[in-house]
DNA sequence: AACACAGCCAACCGCAAAGTG
DNA sequence: TCACTTTGCGGTTGGCTGTGT
């Protein structure tokens, strides 16, 4: 039994892609657009599965893809966004124009955690390193690491949250949050329960990218509330900055509500 | 020059969510 | 409602490159 193979492996070329293979395959986006990946290697000429092929074009040939070093200010708003959304890499993505999500993962990886290490701060739950970790028998009273007040760009501060309730009573599975949107740490539980806009849309045929671009740019939705995009409302604005070409963004992650 | 090691990053893999009939 | 397919995400791996010995 057992989960069938994505593709038949057999006669699928793998690891790094050739030159022709990327032509192959931006020369056919270009003509017929995003979308259909498991058909589109057989149509574009490709010996790769669907996956591949996706996985090539939204990491390295999407010509909208930004090159070179991440700024400071993106080292920074990587940080406050991981902070709030953990390793959610896409979501992290969709806040900067031009990033991936691998991209970010690999940074996140190979220099923001050592930047992290070397301010004294823990990259997994943005907290000093001396910090005891707390009992499990402490009530389970935590500050929540790191709030943002987004007066505006240019006042740009952290605030101290309040100190937020999070008792779990055990087999308590009452309320509307998942355990997914619950970070655990043993009986610790802190509660996001974000609303991060925007929202991820369901997929259609009628719209088969609207997930992907919805991730990719997260503001190609139609909607009434705030119309700045993440990066102005925490000062990081700047010019590269698609989100805020776009007059009507649905912009929810930061009614996130902390419970 | 040769080797070892570390850092980096593209790509793969497995799983879960979403879509479809 | 269910089974199946397709897509997307996040963790991990492997190979290339640079640096130190």
């Amino acid at each position: 039994m057992g989960r069938s193979p994505c593709c038949e492996k057999a006669h699928m070329n793998k690891g790094a892609w050739t030159k022709e293979e990327d032509q192959l395959l931006v020369d056919y986006i270009r003509k017929h657009g995003e979308g259909c990946w498991r058909s589109l290697p057989r149509a574009a000429g490709l010996q790769r599965c669907g996956k591949s092929c996706r996985l090539r074009w939204m990491n390295y040939l999407r010509p909208d893809l930004k090159r070179g070093n991440f700024t400071e200010d993106e080292d920074e708003l990587i940080i406050k966004l991981h902070s709030l959304l953990g390793n959610k890499w896409s979501l992290i993505a969709g806040r900067l124009p031009g990033r991936t999500d691998n991209e970010i993962k690999n940074y996140w990886n190979t220099h923001i955690k050592r930047k992290l290490l070397s301010r004294g701060i823990d990259p997994n739950n943005h907290r000093p390193i001396n910090e005891s970790t707390p009992s499990k028998t402490t009530p389970s009273v935590v500050e929540e690491p790191v709030q943002f007040d987004f007066a505006g760009p240019d006042q740009l501060r952290t605030i101290k949250p309040e100190p937020v309730l999070l008792n779990r009573e055990e087999g308590d599975n009452s309320g509307t949050t998942s355990e997914k949107d619950i970070q655990t740490d043993d009986d610790w539980v802190l509660n996001l329960e974000l609303s991060v806009g925007p929202a991820r849309t369901t997929r259609s045929k009628a719209n088969p990218n609207s997930a992907e671009s919805t991730r990719r740019w997260g503001s190609e939705l139609s909607g009434t509330q705030a119309v700045v995009c993440l990066c102005c409302r925490i000062g990081f604005h700047n010019e590269s900055c698609r989100n805020c070409r776009i007059s009507d963004v649905r912009t929810t992650i930061w009614e996130s509500k902390i419970l």
